[in-house]
DNA sequence: TTGAAAGCGCTAACAT
DNA sequence: ATGTTAGCGCTTTCAA
């Protein structure tokens, strides 16, 4: 046993200082701004840390420095993989620079969200990651009454006063519907998630609607079903567009979760896809591929959104002006549960 | 504007102390220890409370009690939903005791894991979540130095020394193994994750093994393939055991991911499953139902694990006794891709 | 290049 | 029940 460290007792900066016999500021600027220390003394400073296995204390550290080196992100949901993805990207990313992420989810909901937000904020963190629009202004007012950068993923870039990193839902959608119809569909029905709060599956509804219009079709209200994200709550939604005497020839899905919902309706009804039946998803997550036939889908950008998040965050932390939004692109993504449309006898 | 908080510095405990005329120990103890102040001075903190809205700075909170009400959760990857149940019940658990959750990834490597491990313990966590029991001894010494109470999950209890909250998972994949054969398979073929450092990949297998064994069966080598768990390397592991010129009439997969991955490849082959090959699954996730045939698999305690694990380690954390491991249950779950051996003509 | 020392905001032991 | 006060471990002027 050494006598520079009570046992017990985690090494302090105190204990490194005087080992390396320097001061604690020396140690400081050793560990921190390694280049205004001889090298000499912090190969010193650095053995003794060694030594002793120091860590700074975090919260001394975040006291004085006022910086806690952590980034939050809330997320509606770490159920399905939608935002795996771009999260895990965001947190590599991040950790390149030493900076940790903490994780919080809303559950969808904008009360749950404005909490977390608080939570966050009371724990100090550097930065916040947010998904979509869908908030009250009291929620931006939290952040900017602290001053503490955040960015907007999911949604595509609005509003200049913020900084946005995201793709645009509603002409991706469009798309979507435009590549229906080039296959000869014009009986078209849509399971969106829910749309309340929710500017994405908002926008993704808006855009196969002006779509359809500007074919000169038009979405039947029943035919547009608005449910939770998950694989029975799709299913379900499913059924009952499939089960209704005069059905549509092609449904299209706001994301994954609820076209392999879809499709298990269609296996259960015995009704052929995308022979009798056309469904398209959004996301592309690994279910896509995972499901029988595979899902014709929207590829996201979810891996550079999340990059992308986490280098434009650090840099307004560190540069303190806000980087510029971005829009990044997407990608249809022909696989196997699109067919063309064939006449029923 | 009033003249107790300074504009742009968010206020201070002692902003809150002069407003509400008292000491900033009140104000403390208002907050932490209510009981321990009078019912009128406590409103009247609550009042200064609300109107400067002042939220405790974490640094200074973790400084002077030790504590960050922060319980750090190492997992191995976000990729796909295996741990995500658990996780957000683990969550839900915390929140309700205003306690947050931190949460890393270690891909899969006990290095990796290590380092986060320290990083955990410099961020002062108060408790450890870990998965299974694959690391170095080094990597406990981190914890029990510090003296950090920490849980292991998705293993079973081994050691009577440690917090362990877990399944058997050798058990269940024997009982798959017995199931698979009480249907007259005999040529049974394994695709498990990769088994170094990973004790539930392991355990796993041997389960398989033994039960094979018991029947006086004996599982070939060259029908045991180890993957990365991802639908792509499932896929092709059961490639390479379909198109050899014998193949199994069954494969025993080590999850669920694996298990559709092997799905697809048989699909890709034209072999229809279960008639001319069963395949199962494990863990129960999503993907299980989503994929058709849908998965006969295990259903692993995800939730309660999650749950269990937050309870004990506040337990722990706030009583210092550590509780007792468990073992929870796990079911066999019979669906579509488990069949009857059809001898082949 | 280095050291001395003043806090950062909060809690807890002790005093009243 | 409440106040006084001494740190908790670190960073950051300011001096040397």
């Amino acid at each position: 046993m050494n006598n520079f460290s009570l046992k017990g007792r985690p090494p302090t900066i105190e204990d490194v200082a005087r080992m390396a016999r320097v001061s604690t500021a020396t140690v400081s600027r050793s560990l921190n701004t390694p280049h205004r220390v001889r090298e000499a003394t912090r190969l010193e400073v650095e053995k003794a840390v060694l030594k002793l296995g120091y860590t700074p204390n975090f919260g001394g550290q975040a006291l004085a420095s006022n910086r806690t080196n952590t980034i939050g992100a809330i997320i509606p949901t770490m159920d399905n993989a939608i935002f795996a993805t771009a999260l895990q990207a965001l947190q590599e990313t991040l950790a390149a620079h030493n900076v940790t992420l903490l994780v919080a989810t809303s559950r969808y909901s904008p009360d749950e969200e404005e909490g977390q937000i608080r939570n966050l904020l009371a724990r100090g963190v550097d930065g916040v990651v947010l998904i979509g629009t869908g908030r009250a202004p009291s929620a931006y007012k939290l952040l900017e009454a602290r001053g503490v950068p955040f960015a907007i993923l999911w949604s595509i870039p609005s509003d200049t006063e913020r900084l946005m990193i995201g793709f645009d839902n509603a002409g991706a959608a469009a798309d979507v519907a435009v590549r229906v119809m080039e296959r000869g569909h014009r009986r078209i029905a849509m399971i969106s998630g829910l749309m309340q709060n929710n500017d994405r599956a908002t926008a993704r509804v808006d855009g196969v609607a002006a779509a359809l219009r500007e074919a000169d079709l038009e979405m039947r209200p029943s035919w547009l079903i608005e449910c939770r994200y998950s694989l029975n709550h799709g299913e379900r939604a499913a059924r009952r567009l499939l089960q209704s005497s005069s059905r549509p020839t092609a449904i299209i899905c706001g994301n994954d979760v609820l076209a392999a919902g879809a499709l298990m309706a269609a296996h259960e009804l015995s009704i052929a896809v995308p022979e009798e039946l056309s469904i398209t998803g959004f996301d592309d997550i690994e279910l896509a591929r995972a499901v029988f036939p595979q899902l014709t889908t929207v590829r996201v950008p979810h891996r550079r959104m999340g990059a992308a998040a986490g280098e434009c965050l650090l840099r307004w932390i560190n540069e303190g002006t806000r980087p510029k939004s971005m829009t990044l692109p997407t990608q249809f993504l022909e696989r196997q549960s699109l067919g063309y449309m064939r006449p029923r006898e």
